[in-house]
DNA sequence: CGGCGCATGTAACGGGTTACATGATTCC
DNA sequence: GGAATCATGTAACCCGTTACATGCGCCG
């Protein structure tokens, strides 16, 4: 089984939800830890009940077509538990933004500093958006006490502290930038 | 133009290097934002060297074949300012250990806490390494005080950073689930 | 003289992205 | 009636990984 398999599996074990559902996790809470498009998820999905790891149950929507809800079947579960217990794979990324500093020296000490600043600012809207999201979380959890929200909610807390972590850098990189051109603050006065 | 290409002149203009040295780099310094195997790095050399980005001279290796050391040209470093110059593409990730995070209820508390330790560590070496790494480059620094090192620099600051990020949040995580076991403390006693 | 680290390459395969495709419902 | 959101799917293409392949030079 490859990687988006299991990935569907947990992200179904929090809770049911549609192939729709899932594409919108993995754009917003998923977002800094798993990457797929809705045209990997719905064959994938499909897969995995022909497997017998999931079912679903067709659910009227509010507006638009009706939504195939899968949930994990007792196969799917054990599947699960057992690819959890075993160590994860080493991380993978893509970002560009670390390349883009590594040459950061071939723009000038002004144009670096505004490249900074748009980072930290996406890095606070991101912060925001998984604060948001875990406020919500907080008011699900309290209707549903007896749910185990845990998996999640750490989740939320690691992405805004990935975020925090990233606006320190920024401050302390363009402060560095500044450092290394005393003419701009000289220039500011 | 693909990532990998705009990668690899970055990694060129901090210093000119073979691809055996860029497969290193991406395995070491620069795995954290950024994978790729050697299999991808020569044939996107070639290309790169083709397209007149890049040119490479045969030098001796102190052991093993000659090494073909890879330098931008005047057009590599145009073509390289310009991209860098263009706000980044959104990263893509595929990082296993939160999605396993997110079913942590389906190990037990015990187990949970042996993972989040186990991940913790690797943590710890991983922010070993990358300070390592940044002494290295102080080192050097101090002999060619004239190159412009501060893009690898941030890189290993931001590396240190998030690796220490992570091991905060396991020292929560782990508290959070022995909190919501309290026979665990029991036990202890 | 075998094994390991250095060093560069090629090819098949697989998985995901981009783009194509369709249809329901609501709001303006 | 057109636009936007909801909702599900298919197919071609591209890129990168896995595996295959080769050869140097040192050390034990």
């Amino acid at each position: 089984m490859k990687g988006l398999e299991y990935v569907l599996l947990a992200g179904l074990w929090v809770e049911p939800r549609s192939g729709y559902d899932l594409a919108h996790w993995f754009q917003r809470a998923a977002h800094y830890y798993w990457a797929a498009h809705h045209s990997s998820i719905y064959p994938t999905l499909a897969g995995l009940e022909q497997a017998g790891l999931v079912t679903h149950q067709l659910v009227p929507s509010e507006q638009g077509p009706k939504r195939k809800v899968y949930r994990l079947t007792e196969t799917g579960k054990d599947t699960l538990q057992m690819w959890i217990s075993q160590p994860p794979q080493p991380p993978e990324v893509r970002d560009e933004q670390p390349v883009k500093v590594l040459a950061i020296d071939l723009l000038s000490p002004e144009e670096g500093i505004r490249h900074l600043e748009a980072a930290k600012s996406r890095a606070q809207e991101q912060r925001d958006m998984y604060s948001a999201l875990l406020l919500q979380l907080s008011a699900e959890e309290d209707d549903r006490p007896q749910r185990q929200w845990l998996g999640p909610r750490l989740n939320l807390m690691r992405g805004i502290q990935i975020q925090e972590g990233y606006v320190r850098w920024c401050d302390e990189a363009i402060a560095l930038l500044q450092a290394s051109t005393p003419r701009l603050e000289a220039r500011e006065k």
